[in-house]
DNA sequence: GTCAGTGCAAACGGTTTGCATGTTT
DNA sequence: AAACATGCAAACCGTTTGCACTGAC
């Protein structure tokens, strides 16, 4: 609501800073991606888009969110081989998948400390915590 | 050689004792991922493989690493959107692909020991360090 | 002889692109 | 008016599948 409104319009905002323009598309995908709570593939945002806008294309949805990318307001991650999901950036967190039943779960981004160190000093390799996702059996799909 | 050849019998021998047929595709096939000192995609499995045997399709390839894969004899792995990337199974190791220029590193699996150990705890979830792997920027892609 | 394995070609799902049109600035 | 954004449809890439045929057992 109150709060949903002004991420949008500060998501707006930051498009406007960097010259791109404002239009009904981007409004439209702004606001699902800020109502969503959870993970939403580029699918289920062209579906929920257009229960507002039906004439929206999915190749428009999928230009506006590299263009969110880009200006690192959204984020995309992919686990294993399916469809990339995307949420708005603001909290740093990395994602795990189960293989199994495909729920994700958020995680902390304090967990890839540790590794994230060691990656960087035996490989000089700085990990990127938010590309992809791990994989692996939820409590639920084990056994 | 010597090594090569006796490995090519192993995984030979696996596939006979699950009932499998031995046939010149699935040969060339695991010849070629013996050979492979790196990770190598279907389709450069299948251009290496139709060097020797030129008719050998596509589909044939996936198939035959499919059922490799069920059996625990090769291990694949996805990094973000790409085609996934296949190799022999034994050594125990996790994945790390540049995002900039995709070549891939292998990490010991001990690296993600605290990190397995930590997902386990707080969510339940067993990691499988094999199956996807982490990106990032490699020491020479940075800046 | 039987059935698993194969080649081919077509289908698939997610994503990207070319182009003519429409809309923001 | 100019530049950018959009819709549509077609292309794309990696992968999967249906089917008739071949070849291992």
């Amino acid at each position: 609501m109150g709060l949903e409104i002004t991420r949008t319009e500060e998501v707006l905002a930051t498009l406007r800073e960097h010259a791109k323009r404002i239009t009904a598309p981007k409004r439209a995908v702004v606001e699902v991606l800020v109502s969503a709570d959870d993970h939403l593939t580029a699918d289920e945002v062209t579906q929920r888009v257009q229960q507002l806008r039906p004439d929206v294309s999915p190749s428009t949805v999928y230009r506006i969110l590299e263009e969110l990318d880009d200006l690192a307001l959204v984020v995309h991650s992919h686990a294993g081989q399916a469809a990339a999901v995307y949420h708005l950036a603001g909290r740093s967190h990395g994602h795990v998948t189960c293989e199994n039943c495909h729920v994700t779960f958020e995680v902390s981004s304090d967990v890839f400390d540790r590794l994230s160190r060691e990656l960087k000093s035996t490989l000089g390799f700085v990990l990127d915590r938010h590309h992809v996702a791990l994989s692996g059996l939820c409590a639920h799909c084990q056994g």
